[in-house]
DNA sequence: CGTAATATTGCAATACTATCGCAATAAATA
DNA sequence: TATTTATTGCGATAGTATTGCAATATTACG
């Protein structure tokens, strides 16, 4: 019996989080709020994305990117996977192609016990493996 | 005799750099724009002053982190410094007191040559050293 | 199957961060 | 001291993300 106690809440099944979920798992990609927009068919409202990808991460279906240009990113988290990635990954976004992937590169640090780090959050920015080609 | 070969613009000096930079080194943190602008006790605008961070930024003087929250934090960097920082560091940004901190702690990833990399943005964020001990 | 309970949505409004244009100001140089 | 032009202030603006509230849709249950 597995008990989620982060979130008790009861979640429904909606178009929306399907939708959602199957442009994540398609395009494998960290993806921002518009890009998920568009690349859906039926017409969400920007704020339903927002509220959707949020419950993702706190139900541990999805986790949260922030990039140096400030805007959030989300992904499918692939806990048992045969693509298992990190816990903590490194991340790459694109310049020319604008989209962000998650590298299968662990991030380790070492810092003194009195610091607790509840969140890491990486992006290497530049130009990635199929553009450096143009 | 040395030439700044990525920027040719003349620079002047101002109070308002002079505050900034102080500001900057007296607390040895990376800081954002409004913390800056309340530590400072002239009245400068803020439009003044992300145009200073950003200049200080392309002359190399200060290093931009956009942590998770969105928001840009600006730091001094320790080039010939006895406290030098590795050219990519960890940035630790404590939830309680506020604050990010650079650490010492050098980032370290291996990708594949066809990634060009051009940034590299990692912050950490939790409660610091301080913090923790209430 | 119908209905109640409530999670979810759409829409508009709002908060926040950061940038830009332009006229006014001030620093550097001769 | 006068000239050049980097810098500033102010207001407007762009962009991202969140929130309140009424309407809607999903789920569970009699």
């Amino acid at each position: 019996m597995r008990i989620n106690r982060i979130n008790l809440k009861k979640r429904r099944n909606t178009p929306t989080k399907e939708a959602v979920l199957e442009v994540l798992a398609t395009t494998g990609r960290a993806m921002s709020q518009d890009a998920i927009e568009k690349k859906i068919d039926i017409d969400i409202d920007r704020a339903t994305i927002y509220r959707v990808l949020n419950r993702f991460c706190e139900d541990g279906v999805l986790h949260k990117v922030v990039a140096e240009n400030g805007k959030q990113y989300f992904a499918l988290c692939m806990k048992c996977d045969e693509n298992k990635r990190p816990m903590h990954h490194f991340h790459f976004r694109c310049i020319k192609c604008e989209t962000i992937e998650c590298l299968p590169v662990e991030v380790n640090f070492s810092i003194p016990d009195d610091y607790l780090v509840e969140n890491v959050n990486c992006v290497l920015t530049g130009t990635c493996k199929e553009c450096s080609y143009n």
